[in-house]
DNA sequence: TATGAATGAGACTTCATTCAT
DNA sequence: AATGAATGAAGTCTCATTCAT
């Protein structure tokens, strides 16, 4: 890689992280793109060679994020051998909840922006998720389930609904309980739901 | 009431409906007060006799059209006479589904202001929840369980979120199945909730 | 007329004389809408009150500024009470080129916008001539010509593009004759114009 | 020629095409130098490299193509074996009239550039005429008038700026009436024009 | 010669907010 | 209470030009 390429990388890398720090620091609608250029040191011109606008370079952001969060998940599943689609479940979430609880304004900035549950975000089309790897995660979990499962897509989908939306308040805000209460109840609700979807 | 007394209360629907309309139509970002108080046909100081800015407006827009979901519904349930906290719990989460169903605009608004869940909006700072009548059914709901259920509040915080994050892409995108379909599987696991915290 | 009807009138033509200014100056390419209202000292957004963009000042500027032209050449025909439309005609040109002799500035405006001649500005689209009087005054000038002039409207067409293209020069450059020295040319070419189109 | 200085012209040629079909599609305007080089297939730096800027290639374009109508229109002449001053006169503005009857895009980008009258663009700054032969084909057709014409250029200058400046509308627009229809009138004129320089 | 990423001035425009009427 | 002209800060974005490769 020359010298130019290897600038080029850094300037969208200062960027991004930049954007980032601003978005969640002051929220994106605080945000200017003169405050992102101005902080990440380069010129204006510079973030329309990388960017659309400021929604453009949120949603690569969020997609971004995002998908390492899944991405390191299953890496961690994988260095600890996990057996069974039910533990391989319930360790990946249990990791992205651990993840999140240490990286509040991640989960801030993800929450806020994948809205209403993870799903969501592989339907709406203001995301656009061409390195979408949520999906290669979820269809990863379910790769050895075989017939043991009715409908293993809309098994995920509650599964991830549920978590996605009930840590948010427990984690930030102690409400109703705090994560480590919740997750115990979480994770029994999880069990039920697979309970249900299991073939006899 | 006299005359001016009723003008004025006409300005304030007027610039509440016409919000709503081009909120749900262009998003909350491409309307600005001008589009508002135009289509509502009254002048641009008059926007700020009634609110603070647009922020407000949409925020008392939330709370009204959540607080009418929700007191719709618990009106239907005390019409139709319903015992049993775990029938009155279903019989509500199923009414206030259909009432989405019938209204994808009404959903679409809410979901999008009310983010991560219903639950969640009692706690942002953003949301002025003076009027707010959600709690209040919350309240009512729990009213005759007692004893019988060891964490009424955390029960229900599940159960909302769960419901709340998991019907926006069914009714809306039939993902990942209809609303119909989905229903059983989310009332059984509603049921698996309400299992696990009863008291033996 | 109220106060504020008055102030925004003024305003208006702040705008309008102060754009004038800066466009004979400095060309329109090199004025900037800030530069306009910085010196008609008005804000930015009030601009925009009044006029679409630079260009839209510019043609309001062009046909305002070319209407008065011919507006007072025809009020000084009256006032002299020319008889006959040969002399009519004749007296309409030479004040129109005395008053463009005295007047450079406008000349150049003038004929930098209405480019190939004066008659062209009534066909472009670009031109909005809403309150054109150019047109009234070519009509007034015809009005006693009767049956005298096989084609009246094609006559003044050649007679007023050959005045238009020829006097720039000459006036602003002393090109190729001073305008003094053309004169006598031009009048004798405008006859004979009018010879040919005279019946019989 | 090398190959190296081959290429090189053949990248001049291109923008030098392509700003011509930019420049009379969307105008001057908003034509920018980056859509310039990229409908070229050269890069940026590139045009710096020929052109000081959008003006300078413009100016570069008119001088082009208006020498090219003049030269061919000579070298038709001079084909044909017109005698005399008057014909010959005659003989090349009915030849660039067809010229431009023939290729409107082109009389639309002369007159949009050359203004009022074609005689003016000796004298503007604006217009670098280094490789000009509008004037040699000037004097060319003066060549032989001798004593015959009291004040050549001057008639010259007359006739100019009555064709091009009445041509333009009649050709584009039909406006005041077809071109075929305007020739015999304004040969007449030109003529007439003639006559009143002709000593005795 | 040729390139094109980077620049950054500054153009254009919007719009929330004010305030005299 | 109601108005809407005026404001001007702040935003988005373009684009001519430079310069290291």
């Amino acid at each position: 890689m020359g010298k130019a390429e290897e600038n080029k990388l850094k300037k969208r890398e200062s960027l991004l992280d930049t954007a980032f720090k601003l978005f969640t620091e002051k929220g994106i609608h605080n945000t200017s793109i003169s405050d992102i250029v101005e902080q990440a040191g380069v010129a204006k011109g510079t973030f329309y060679l990388y960017f659309k606008d400021k929604y453009d370079i949120n949603n690569k952001l969020v997609v971004h994020r995002a998908s390492k969060l899944f991405d390191d998940a299953l890496e961690h599943m994988r260095e600890n051998v996990v057996e069974g689609y039910r533990d391989r479940i319930l360790f990946v979430i249990n990791d992205i909840i651990d993840s999140l609880t240490e990286d509040k304004v991640l989960l801030m900035f993800i929450s806020k922006n994948l809205g209403l549950g993870f799903s969501r975000y592989a339907m709406e089309s203001t995301v656009v998720n061409e390195e979408s790897s949520i999906k290669e995660a979820s269809e990863s979990l379910l790769k050895d389930i075989g017939d043991e499962i009715k409908n293993p897509r809309l098994m995920m989908y509650m599964i991830i609904e549920l978590t996605g939306s009930s840590i948010y308040s427990s984690i930030l805000y102690d409400q109703p309980v705090k994560i480590d209460e919740l997750k115990p109840y979480l994770y029994k609700a999880i069990n039920s739901i697979i309970d249900q979807f299991e073939t006899e």
